[in-house]
DNA sequence: CTCCATTTGTTGAAAATTCAACAGAAATTC
DNA sequence: GAATTTCTGTTGAATTTTCAACAAATGGAG
């Protein structure tokens, strides 16, 4: 635990709270790590919705299949970020979706009984936490909105220069790596993926953008 | 204020708030209420987002327009429910949505920075207050996935059957009156209103279901 | 009750998406 | 380093959506 001491200290969850009362809190948390290979499922749907994951290392992605077995990735996540967390404070039985490893990960994982209820001496850390989760929660809720503003358009391209404009206001920049290949940025926009490649090329040979695998530039 | 009482009672964020406890701590945190006429902006895209909505009579809908003029409906609102709860909660500058009123609608406004920060005695209500804006919070992050999985199918007739299947399962019936007329409807789904309306007289010919504008029975 | 505005359903043509299949490029494995 | 797997781009056909325009039905205002 201690060697991702740095990775913790960024998630938002413990945004406030002391250095030196991070390790004993983790404690009395219950706090627990383990290890995913590359693919594996981190939580499957239908899973009960006890636990906060928070990603140390690697990275992960939240996905929903379908009946037809169509993917449809909702977000992908990396250190320090949190997942599952709005379930968990839902409180709500099973988990609607499925979080797999995109790599190799280490997961720490709490139960968020721990942080909403199983408090007997209502210290202040546990208001600080909870605190930590709405604001978080609030700022995922934006994260979805950015996902519905991009996925209602009604054509490929519309989404595809939607989602590179986002990632260009994001890191400030025209040039900018995104974080998915081509089906699973399919999956992300909701469109055929070979519809996507065409749609890629005709831009680039409009002039509109340059692109090398994940890397792309908007002219 | 007195007249919504049992209305105010209702909504998430007064969970667990003694009543007679209600009304000394909507004048607190400096709670208004405002009317709007039908089709009046509540809360137009780009205004601050300093104030957390909660609708007493009426309903209203929260609608993103683009470039184009299209519109998407994200959600709609009825008393009890809050709205913007989330842009004032993650302290953003402005809000990226609009909601207008759908019905002649009273609307009550609370500054949530009054619910945030402003409490020199850290009393156990705004605890509580902080408390319920997470649950509510995580709960509409449901509502969001939710729609996600609606609008991630790729035909008109596969987004209304999930659709219309989540408002069976909500009442729990078959039988069912939904919040949307049909050009709500295809906005809420993202897709052209004709093709919805073709979809459904085709899903009604092949005994799929029953419909009578606002009304749909599940065969 | 009548007029007017809104809503709904229908149609056909144009545009876009999906689907399946394949080939070349790139990456991984042994 | 060779073989194998995965990823990407391309294509054409079939399906579906969108778009525009119109008529019937509905609802409300005066």
């Amino acid at each position: 635990m201690q060697k991702y001491l740095e990775i913790i200290k960024q998630c938002p969850l413990f945004e406030g709270i002391a250095d030196d009362h991070l390790l004993t809190m983790l404690g009395c948390l219950g706090a627990k790590t383990e290890h995913f290979d590359k693919k594996y499922t981190i939580m499957a749907e239908g899973n009960p919705a006890k636990y906060i994951g928070i990603v140390l290392t690697g990275s992960a992605q939240i996905i929903q299949i379908d009946y037809y077995g169509n993917r449809s990735i909702l977000s992908g996540i990396g250190p320090s970020e949190m997942f599952a967390e709005a379930f968990a404070c839902a409180e709500i039985p099973a988990i609607p979706v499925t979080v797999i490893a995109n790599e190799p990960c280490d997961i720490m994982l709490i139960n968020c009984d721990h942080i909403l209820h199983t408090c007997q001496n209502n210290c202040g850390f546990h208001q600080q936490l909870i605190f930590n989760l709405m604001k978080d929660l609030a700022l995922k809720t934006l994260l979805f909105h950015q996902k519905i503003e991009i996925t209602s358009k009604r054509t490929t391209r519309d989404k595809l220069m939607a989602y590179l404009f986002f990632q260009a206001k994001k890191v400030g920049s025209n040039r900018f790596t995104i974080p998915f290949d081509r089906q699973e940025l399919a999956d992300y926009l909701e469109v055929d993926r070979s519809g996507l490649s065409a749609e890629i090329g005709k831009l680039r040979r409009e002039g509109v953008l340059e692109s090398h695998k994940k890397q792309f530039e908007l002219l």
